[in-house]
RNA sequence: CCCGAUGUGGCGCAAUUGGUUGGCGCAUCCGUCUGAUACACGGAAGGCUGUUGGUUCGAGUCCAACUGUCGGGACCA
């Protein structure tokens, strides 16, 4: 079978080739059976929510999950990518809402919960086509037949065992938080839903400084100057509202507070106000500290102070003052006393923070650390309730669009005026968070909630946190590492209807509650309960586990009291958090996969998401698998960074910047776009995505490594070779063979490494330059002449088996990022050849590195050849002298041997590339060459340290002599401080990189100068080449066959005689002319130019 | 406001972990080869490494502050 030859380079094209070969013949299913019994490299696939279109970013972040898993399974091992569907929470049920113009608050009203969920369970699914095209189409190899799915029966359970694991061990409670609420909208808000954008916004509310009136008692007497002084703290909010809910006040330990003696403002009256001491310019008037107190009138514009006492904010602490607004008392412990608390900061109010317990976070854990009570006066529907006098009932913000809506904060803030307890009313703008649906201002409200008691296990958290190998490892320490150290209890309620519910059922009173971790436990409970008379029916076999229905599951207490079932569901993220264990049904099913002496399924090696799961996926995963088996989820993470628009913008619909995945695909192939992104940086940096640099992926690297192939199938076809003849052995192919597979093995070590490491920039770069620079631009372009010319004899055996090797290789090593190509290059090359048994690259192992084949002496002399060659050709372009023309000779300085002897074993090379016929090494004693001498800093950093200075000012000063001196003894012998530094040759960089009367050209150390004296015969041999060139051309023009032999006729000049004299031999072997003759009248030439100003005839017949 | 990342020719990225001549690709300009026809190859030009200060004999690299960008969190009185 011959290697198939192809018309151009089309990567979609050869998407669809492959993908048709892949789902033929079963590949992604035989790389894994053939593994089946190898040790496993665990990956969890983090679930995608199929109700919404995948994107350009899922290509990226699923590039870097395939690449790693295709590498290890290469490597040998059994890697199981079991796909997902992550089903439940808000996005799909405002989905759903939006598709049927419902809110909240009509499900259970014009559709039910049944009817609700249902559509849910439908709607989830909405994309799943186009997830499951996208999928295939950009080449992830992942198990779509068999996926978990987070809403089945099977996945709900293993979650509740988690839970009931969790509950069991005391990690489970319940409890009051305060929590961002809508009243408008009857629900709990996530913060989530609150950091949609529009949903803070500046608002004017009416803010008030109440006056909280010290009461005197022992405590409090250093404030009293005289018994009727009217002491009073000030605090202000901009919620007046919460104000007949205060219980406390607190301010900060360390702040600096004064005694203001003043007037009310409102009542006239003498009051001494208490506020911080930085603050007092907010409230006081410039030079209002001068005024005369007795010539003071109501109404006055500018009201007198004094300040008459400054205390430390510790020695106000524990004071106690009058109730403001008493309409109730808390029952539930201490109130009116003030309190310390970390938050207070003097950027703005008083200094002096007014506390409702059940209207603050801040306010409620302050409160409870100071065992104060609390008062909640306000309903869910955001009324006063019905014991606050004058007040009862009113909405504290307009919910209901009322027309006649009065705003209870002004009078409330009235009330206080005229009863002297408002130091200060005004509007006051400021930003305050807003419900995304109903536009109305969010309460934060005191909600039922239960809580994981992830604070339990944070120590162990932290520590398992250190095992885990993290990409980049700054978001594992610090991003997350630190998010650890701050770590809050885990809010597990959400109160909604589509979601894995609670499974906790409890008593009226509470006083006993059941936690069910299986569907077997739940049915003996059932079955309890059907005795107690509580249920009628078991449940059936196929009971769906969601509500409403579960919530009709009444069980028994030990007392035969009802018990129901808490109403909350849970947090999704709990349900991803769970996918390890709930992915197999464990621990009902799949045992053996979390079989401590195997581990066949768990831990992860592996997992990847972008870096915004850190908080999500990266830590429910992680707090799971700690609290509940004390092992991490995962060993190694890599989190992808974000990726953007090319303009460095975020994609969005609305900038119109996004990249259409499955157009970008359909027209660059889903090779260039991987690659690409792989290549372009590191996965956790955000890549600014920009389908040019697709394009130059695509031309660049695959339009090289085709071209490669290209080259190679056509000439390897012409002369038959199908590998079937004995390798010829490495020592007996060219040096130019060798180096390349020294080259070819030290880069199948790096990539390896680069891939074990999980850095895949670093590997595609290293491939990258491999195939444009060594291969295809050095050693297929030197070698070219080995495949064409003469016999297929063994060393033409032995170009083609270095470059199939090579091919082969890169094949095998491209082929974990460029999955498509590298299979369609390693089926034409081994399709052809059947060289190996595998029929497909991914069913074959990762190259093994072949150390003994890597020559590091042999890779810098080629790299000599290659800088050698590039400098002389500067030095040409320089001069304005072809290529084609021949020259006489290169000076080479020469410093050392090994130098001499280095470039010696690749003399021909850089000739033949360079076309110069001779080296000629120029040394010391030639007296021409220049040197120049440079510290090393490295080593002499360590000798001479504060020296350095002096030294290099020092070196920099000598000269040839000093140079030569240095040399000869091997070092020198450096004064300072008296004390005398013996430095060795190593201590010193010395280059040449001048040669007397020359013209030169540098590189690094090396220097080279080109003779450019051209003879007559130099002139006849360059003529000779061009003539080959021109007629190599009119060949290819006129599509002969490169095999066909030809007779050429020129038209006689006396330019061409010395060329066709002494080089038509020459030129007849390379243009395969059978004759070559000169003609004073050729009729039918074609007119070439040769050099400037020399235009000669030419006819080429077959 | 807090935390994290980041800032290197016009653009996208490197720089052996602190060592003195800061590389590569694209784009630009000028050329050139080829029995690979793929806009391939070569060359040139292009930089006060965001700013300021510090540590050090030596800083793109370490530290601090500021500043721009991105992300995460908090947003309260």
């Amino acid at each position: 079978m011959s290697y198939k030859e192809y018309k151009g380079l089309s990567l979609p094209e050869i998407d669809k080739t492959i993908l048709e070969f892949w789902e033929e013949n079963k590949i992604f299913e035989s790389s894994m059976e053939s593994r089946k019994d190898a040790p496993t490299y665990v990956f969890y696939e983090g679930p995608p929510s199929a109700n919404g279109k995948p994107g350009i970013h899922h290509v990226m972040a699923r590039t870097v999950k395939d690449m790693f898993c295709r590498f290890h399974t290469m490597k040998g091992k059994l890697v199981e990518r079991k796909g997902g569907w992550d089903t439940h929470g808000l996005p799909i049920e405002l989905s759903v809402e939006k598709e049927l113009g419902i809110t909240k608050e009509d499900i259970g009203k014009s559709i039910t919960v049944d009817e609700y969920n249902q559509k849910c369970r439908e709607t989830v699914m909405m994309y799943k086509d186009m997830w499951d095209d996208i999928t295939v189409k950009m080449g992830y190899w992942v198990d779509l037949d068999d996926p978990y799915i987070t809403f089945k029966n099977e996945y709900i359970e293993s979650v509740w065992n988690l839970l009931k694991r969790l509950y069991d061990n005391d990690y489970l409670y319940k409890g009051y938080t305060i929590q961002p609420y809508s009243p408008a909208a009857g629900t709990g808000l996530s913060s989530h839903e609150l950091n949609q954008p529009g949903c803070y916004k500046d608002v004017k509310d009416t803010s008030a400084v109440a006056q909280f009136r010290v009461i005197k008692n022992e405590a409090a007497e250093f404030l009293f100057e005289t018994a009727e002084e009217d002491v009073c703290f000030i605090a202000w909010t901009t919620t007046p509202w919460t104000l007949p809910s205060n219980t406390a006040l607190a301010l900060g330990k360390k702040i600096d507070y004064v005694k203001v003696k003043t007037y009310n403002a409102y009542t006239g009256e003498p009051v001494s106000v208490i506020l911080a001491k930085d603050l007092i310019k907010k409230w006081f008037k410039e030079g209002a500290d001068e005024l005369d107190f007795d010539a003071y009138q109501k109404g006055d514009k500018k009201i007198p102070y004094r300040i008459t006492g400054e205390y430390k904010g510790a020695k106000l602490v524990g004071l106690r003052y009058e109730q403001l607004l008493p309409y109730v008392q808390p029952d539930n412990g201490d109130a009116f006393k003030v309190l310390h608390g970390d938050f207070v900061s003097t950027s703005d109010g008083t200094g002096i923070v007014h506390i409702a317990p059940s209207f603050g976070a801040d306010d409620m854990m302050v409160g409870k650390q100071n065992g104060m009570g609390s008062l909640t006066l306000v309903d869910k529907q955001g009324k006063f309730t019905d014991d606050v006098g004058e007040f009862s009932g009113r909405y504290v913000k307009d919910y209901k669009d009322d027309p006649n809506y009065k705003n209870v904060d002004i009078d409330i803030s009235i009330k206080l005026k005229t009863e002297n307890k408002a130091f200060n009313v005004q509007k006051y703008s400021h930003n305050y968070p807003h419900c995304w649906r109903t536009d109305k201002p969010v309460l934060y409200y005191p909600l039922d909630s239960w809580f994981v008691r992830t604070t339990k296990a944070k120590a162990r958290m932290v520590e398992l946190n250190k095992t885990i190998n993290w990409k980049p490892a700054a978001t594992g320490e610090k991003r997350f590492g630190n998010w650890l150290e701050n770590l809050q209890d885990w809010n597990l309620s959400r109160s909604r209807f589509w979601g894995i519910p609670l499974p906790i059922w409890r008593t009226a009173d509470g006083t006993e509650e059941k936690c069910i971790g299986s569907v077997a436990d739940l049915r003996d409970e059932v079955e309890k309960s059907i005795q107690a008379g509580h249920m009628e029916t078991q449940l059936t076999k196929d009971f769906d586990l969601h509500r409403p229905y579960i919530d009709d599951v009444i069980l028994t207490s030990s007392k035969g009291e009802p018990m129901k079932r808490e109403l909350d569901l849970i947090d999704v993220w709990f349900d991803s958090g769970s996918m390890p264990y709930a992915q197999w049904h464990f621990p009902f099913e799949n045992e053996e996969k979390f079989n401590p002496d195997s581990y066949r399924g768990y831990p992860a090696d592996f997992i990847s998401e972008g870096v915004d799961q850190t908080r999500g996926w990266f830590f429910t995963l992680h707090a799971i698998a700690v609290m509940c088996f004390d092992s991490v989820a995962y060993k190694n993470v890599v989190s992808t960074g974000l990726l953007q628009a090319k303009d460095g913008r975020k994609m969005s619909k609305r900038l119109g910047n996004t990249v259409e995945p499955f157009k970008a695909i359909e027209d660059y192939g889903a090779d260039a776009i991987r690659w690409y992104m792989m290549s372009n940086s590191a996965p956790w940096e955000n890549l600014k995505f920009d389908l040019d640099g697709v394009d130059e992926v695509r031309r660049k690297f695959f339009g090289t490594l085709y071209n490669t192939y290209s080259f190679y199938a056509l000439y390897a076809n012409v002369d038959k070779f199908y590998n079937k003849e004995a390798q010829v052995p490495l020592e007996k192919r060219q040096e130019i063979d060798r180096w390349v597979i020294s080259l070819l093995n030290t880069l199948k070590k790096e990539v390896n490494k680069d891939y074990s490491d999980y850095e895949p920039s670093r590997a595609t770069r290293k491939i990258m330059t491999f195939v444009d620079e060594h291969l295809s631009n050095w050693y297929v372009r030197l070698c070219r002449r080995r495949f064409w010319k003469g016999e297929k004899n063994e060393d033409k055996i032995a170009a083609y088996q270095t470059l199939y090797e090579c091919l082969v290789t890169i094949a095998k090593l491209i082929a974990p990022v460029a999955p498509f190509f590298a299979d369609f290059l390693y089926k034409n090359l081994n399709d052809a050849t059947g060289a190996e048994a595998s029929n497909s690259v991914h069913l074959t192992d990762f190259p093994k590195v072949e150390e003994s084949v890597i020559n590091k002496d042999l890779e810098q002399r080629m790299d000599y050849a290659q800088r050698i060659s590039s400098l002389v050709l500067s030095l040409r372009k320089r001069e304005k002298i072809r290529v084609r023309q021949p020259l006489t000779k290169v000076l080479l300085p020469v410093l050392d041997d090994d130098f001499r002897s280095q470039v010696e074993g690749v003399k021909n090379l850089i000739l033949s590339e360079v076309n110069v016929k001779d080296i000629e090494y120029i040394t010391d004693t030639s007296g021409i060459i220049k040197k120049k001498i440079k510290p090393n800093f490295k080593t002499l950093g360590r000798k001479l340290g504060k020296n350095m200075k002096s030294a290099a000012q020092l070196i920099g000063g000598f000269d040839q002599d000093a140079i030569a001196e240095i040399e000869k003894t091997n070092g020198y012998t450096f004064e300072a401080d008296g004390e005398s530094i013996r430095l060795t040759l190593e201590d010193f960089i010395i280059t040449s990189d001048d040669i007397e009367g020359w013209l030169v050209a540098n590189d690094g150390p090396l220097t080279v100068a080109l003779d450019v004296t051209l003879t007559d015969d130099l002139k006849a041999e360059g003529i000779a080449r061009e003539l080959v060139n021109r007629i190599q051309n009119i060949r290819k023009s006129r599509d002969f066959n490169v095999t066909d032999r030809i007779k050429v006729t020129l038209q006689a000049n006396d330019a061409l005689n010395p060329a066709v004299n002494q080089f038509g031999d020459y030129i007849c072997n390379e243009v395969l002319a059978t004759s070559l003759d000169l003609s004073a009248n050729v009729s039918g030439a074609e007119e070439v130019e040769l050099v400037d100003d020399l235009v000669v005839g030419i006819l080429v017949e077959r």
